[in-house]
DNA sequence: CGACTTTGACCGGCGC
DNA sequence: GCGCCGGTCAAAGTCG
């Protein structure tokens, strides 16, 4: 309903969002997650000088793994709601199979608690953080001690099998929180082709270093 | 017409 | 065992 969903995914505008386009001045402040004490814990934030490349790159190196939230935490995140157990896990890698397989309507999957899963709060009017990827939304959910109701994406790439939930702080509701799960298996089209301009750039750039060099 | 959102129902884990 | 609650499914509706 929301505008802002509306129109496939997200794409608000045909450009990548400022914090993609400039990592290091991430715009919809990222809210360097003190991690709601509470709990127990804290729920990995992202370091404050997130790597947005690397991220968005399948399995790139010391991307998501690093920043996991092991399951037992993920609750502290919102502190946005006594959120109960749950669990999620999915497969990593085959939820497809598990889900109408005997044809019954709604089955889950077993808990599966190790998947990669990370959170991060960014403070931004808009819901929807636009992450370069595109996202199906399949559920949403009034949560508990929570006014806001949580939104449930799936990657919308055919193999790829992450999800997100997002929802707004209760505490603080110009604070969205984000929660990923899982790791992208395809590389971000949006974000390659926005950077792809400027790696030619850079290409070209290293190229012409190389030859003055030599000719020094 | 395909892709997406909305929304009520269902399922399973967990605490009591 | 029961009820609560989060997560997911899937039909129906909406939009470009």
């Amino acid at each position: 309903m929301e505008d802002s969903q509306r129109g496939g995914s997200q794409q608000p505008n045909p450009q990548l969002p400022e914090f993609l386009a400039s990592p290091v001045a991430a715009a919809p402040q990222l809210v360097p997650q003190a991690c709601t004490s509470g709990t127990g814990g804290a729920l990995s934030c992202p370091p404050a000088a997130l790597d947005w490349a690397s991220l968005l790159l399948p399995r790139a190196p010391g991307s998501l793994h690093d920043v996991r939230a092991t399951t037992s935490q993920e609750q502290a995140m919102a502190g946005a709601s006594g959120c109960g157990s749950s669990t999620a896990g999915d497969g990593d890698g085959e939820t497809e199979a598990g889900k109408k397989g005997g044809g019954t309507r709604g089955k889950k999957k077993k808990k599966k608690p190790s998947r990669p899963r990370f959170a991060f709060q960014t403070r931004s009017e808009n819901d929807i953080l636009d992450d370069g990827y595109r996202w199906r939304k399949y559920g949403q959910k009034a949560v508990k001690n929570s006014a806001y109701p949580r939104s449930y994406y799936r990657c919308t790439h055919h193999t790829c099998n992450v999800k997100k939930q997002v929802q707004r702080l209760a505490r603080d509701t110009s604070i969205v929180v984000t929660t990923y799960e899982g790791v992208h298996n395809h590389p971000c089209e949006k974000l390659m082709e926005a950077l792809s301009p400027i790696l030619k750039q850079l290409q070209l750039l290293s190229q012409l270093q190389c030859s003055t060099n030599q000719l020094i």
